[in-house]
DNA sequence: CTGGGATGTGCTTACGTATTCACATCTAGC
DNA sequence: GCTAGATGTGAATACGTAAGCACATCCCAG
């Protein structure tokens, strides 16, 4: 290969090499069936020589499309990188391209929004229930780009939608412990103002009641293993330690294991744990966490199908997606 | 505000809107000290009542700057989840975006740099060690483009290289396990064509050796968990239980530690077990894992220097960081 | 007063591509 | 053998911004 250190080499460049217009050129890459078969292979010869390789800033300012999509998300969380993972491998298949915008609390999406507009995106995927409903309006009166919530109720309404039934799940972790033969129970979530954590909370909560079983509410402050291995300091010194202990997510469920095992409990003997979301962590031996998987990849697929399926007509789509029930070890009652 | 929805505002728009040329908008936004305090607050206002906002493409296009960088990563993993997220936040930071290039496997990789070359970044960080050398050559080739090889000890000489000193790390802990009164000891890698698994294999057998014990490796054939759980077997299986197991990284450990454990050993009390990495699952509280600490920060930070710092003349710098040492309670004998 | 540097602004062009329009050539139909 | 349509290609322009250059104004030293 020469040309291969070329400082920058342009459709001009080929097209000259190629005796033909930069025009031929642009399509050659772009619209190959409109370039006669001999033209065409002169100047993907050319380009190779050359080291050509499309410019796809050009593209996009010229087409006004940029093939990528952005992605609002918290920068810590288990959860948010294994949709990000599932986002970004559908994207890359493709051809599409991910641009994260991480921020790090939520009084820092401003700033990511700020940096939002500024590329012209093709789509936009809204997540985390921590983003507040002033942010999301702001995105949805921007021209030209299809914002789309992820797990995030507080959007409906406001924006495309697209969701794990987080009611139906809580009533059917819920129910589950029930079975079990419970008599109290706790819901320790993960920050009392996310939408997310409401829903799931009042789901549950609705649930044991239909059974007579009443079930307070504690939040842990956070998303975290640490927020729920310290949450277990707090039904390890309550009063009355409830049979079964619901976390408002995996991540907190997982280190209320740890804490109250930590605290001289046995789970699932003395206690009974449920998560929500389905990690993989959660599947881990160590664990086995009896939790609602959500399928990520159905989820994923969705959002993507609102960015870009031209049925700009479908104006707030809602999606919600059931997810599943997945019985682990922590709420076998016999096997403590 | 008004103009909200507007179709598209151009700074030629603001431009009319505060009486001004469109050169001076365009300062307004890139070089505000170069446009006198009034025109400045005129401009701004203008452009807040159209809802304007600069457009990234254009300035990139025209600019050739991106304030992009690009990551060629697996598509799953721990370990590199927790890199870019550390890398997304740093350049979040400094205003720059990260643009992710996820690949399936090995034989992607091709895909995904020919993608790579169409955006023209500022910077690519190349990560994980089944990237091939014959790819390492292609980016290095690129003009204008920085490209660094993180924790990919095979790209020395070919390009420039930041990593975690995995030998010293990987003589650490062997030297950590002996100091416990072991025995024999047994290696289980991820992938042995991985050039960091080879090196931390070499730097734990030769630290082992030093103490007259011999050091078989088993290859897991992944850097996952399951292939960790897997890998177990052949330990429990095997004719005589090595005294201590180290993994090859923390996830490979993990899925150890609980394959181990379902098979009936304690651990520590019959096995110890050494981990790599430093991801924060590996202090939770149900595995504690003793296991060479990346500085994640450090590196990152290392990475975004060598693409940012326009000492364009050290060619070829290899930054080798050092680890810290992670004494958990998987090594911890008397705890057994 | 006068001249020279500092400061602020406008005009113009270039970044590299996609696409419209016009035009040339070629094929088929009567 | 002539025309209508199909096909392939080139010229020109636009996408939205940044920056060099030219120029006008202003201030202060002499």
């Amino acid at each position: 290969m020469r040309g291969d250190s070329a400082a920058r080499v342009t459709s001009h460049d080929v097209a000259a090499e190629a005796g033909v217009s930069q025009a031929t050129v642009a399509r050659v890459f772009s619209a190959p069936d409109k370039v006669a078969l001999a033209t065409r292979e002169r100047v993907r010869e050319a380009a190779a020589r050359l080291g050509y390789v499309p410019n796809a800033i050009a593209r996009s300012l010229k087409s006004q499309r940029t093939d990528i999509v952005g992605a609002v998300v918290p920068a810590k969380s288990e959860y948010w990188q294994d949709v990000l993972t599932a986002l970004s491998r559908r994207l890359a298949e493709q051809g599409k391209q991910l641009l994260l915008f991480p921020f790090a609390d939520a009084d820092h999406v401003e700033e990511a929004l700020d940096s939002v507009e500024q590329y012209r995106l093709d789509g936009l995927v809204l997540a985390s229930s921590t983003i507040r409903p002033e942010h999301l309006v702001r995105m949805m009166r921007r021209p030209n780009l299809r914002a789309v919530a992820f797990n995030q109720p507080a959007a409906s309404g406001l924006l495309p939608l697209v969701m794990v039934d987080n009611d139906a799940g809580a009533r059917d972790l819920a129910e589950h412990v029930v079975a079990q033969g419970i008599g109290t129970a706790t819901f320790v979530g993960t920050i009392s103002s996310a939408s997310t954590d409401q829903i799931r909370y009042r789901g549950a909560a609705s649930a044991l009641a239909d059974h007579g079983i009443a079930c307070p509410y504690v939040e842990a402050g956070g998303f975290s293993y640490d927020a729920g291995y310290k949450a277990a300091a707090l039904i390890l010194d309550g009063a009355d330690r409830p049979d079964a202990v619901m976390g408002g997510s995996d991540e907190v469920a997982l280190g209320l294991i740890d804490g109250l095992r930590t605290g001289g409990l046995d789970v699932p003997g003395d206690v009974l744990v449920t998560g929500f979301d389905g990690l993989p962590q959660a599947s881990w031996a160590g664990y086995d966490l009896t939790t609602l998987v959500q399928p990520i990849e159905v989820l994923v697929d969705a959002t993507l199908a609102i960015i870009f399926d031209d049925a700009r007509d479908a104006a707030q789509p809602e999606r919600i997606v059931p997810g599943t029930l997945r019985e682990g070890k922590t709420t076998r009652r016999g096997d403590g």
